[in-house]
DNA sequence: CTACTGCATTAATGTAGATTAAGAAACGTT
DNA sequence: AACGTTTCTTAATCTACATTAATGCAGTAG
């Protein structure tokens, strides 16, 4: 368990690294995300302050995802296996279950507009913070598509 | 913590209940589910023998998840604030967290087609056991898109 | 056996979002 | 400030999948 400073753009794990950490974001922005056979990126996840992130490691072998910093951020790791289980421990997986659950729903349900609508109620802050093509790789469209979606909101508060 | 038998079709858990119980299936087969706004089922997953299933719920409030029997099943029901955290359940959760993460990776970026394939690969068992249209609803895609994606795969395995 | 009901398949038509492309705006670097 | 680089927007075209609808096929009940 040891602090870290970490500057913009700075990767902190590699895809197909067997070490497993996790990441306490004190200060900052950190982002996970993976790489599809197609060379497309896929954001995962965002982590500001006070989130945790982390790979999803498994006894079975590595999960295909990379760290990295969206700002100049300050991050305790920890290894995985000194976390212990403390009920503290549990009780925030089992909310990032539930933040997984929902994402899974929104894929197969809503149209990239609900999903956006969503994102940004949830999100506020993050939307302020990363560039849209980020966004858009969160919801799964491209930055086209969100480009359009966003015009579509405006007409439609104008009526 | 107690034993079960359940019927085909019953219901074991409501969407919006607030007890939350986790089932580890004996025999038979599970399944989860959600209800969208526009009236349509998508099942989120699929518990045979030795699976363990559970609703969503958190300190937040209920998620929105049904559990229902697809085959008569026995099972044990346990309170899910009875589990204790021991680093056995700690491990059952991680490795539920990365079918979820994979499945999110999986519809972000892959098509009807790719979906189907490694459904059939990681769930070989499964098909075999349910309705077609289940599957579907699994995948996110209709009965008539999967129908199509198995003709495809068939004349593709003529060549 | 016939009639009903739910499921699977096939085909037509429609649509959300991808792709491609090109111009405009924002950003970092010297 | 002036440059290249990245990001954002807009529009035209294309494609995967949804929707709708018709048909065939079990399974089940009378």
């Amino acid at each position: 368990m040891k602090k870290l400073s970490v500057k913009k753009g700075e990767i902190l794990q590699h895809s197909g690294e067997l070490i497993s950490k996790v990441y306490y974001v004190v200060s900052g922005l950190l982002r996970s995300y993976s790489i599809d056979p197609k060379g497309k990126e896929h954001i995962f996840m965002f982590a500001p302050e006070d989130w945790m992130i982390a790979d999803g490691v498994t006894v079975d072998g590595p999960m295909e995802l990379f760290i990295d910093a969206l700002e100049d951020s300050e991050v305790i790791q920890q290894d995985k296996k000194d976390m212990g289980d403390s009920s503290h421990q549990f009780d925030k997986l089992i909310k990032r279950m539930h933040v997984l659950q929902k994402r899974i729903i929104m894929l197969m349900s809503a149209t990239a507009i609900e999903r956006y609508e969503y994102f940004v109620e949830v999100y506020p802050a993050i939307t302020q913070r990363v560039p849209q093509k980020m966004i858009a790789s969160y919801l799964g469209i491209t930055p086209e598509a969100l480009s359009t979606v966003k015009s579509q909101r405006l007409h439609k508060s104008d009526s």
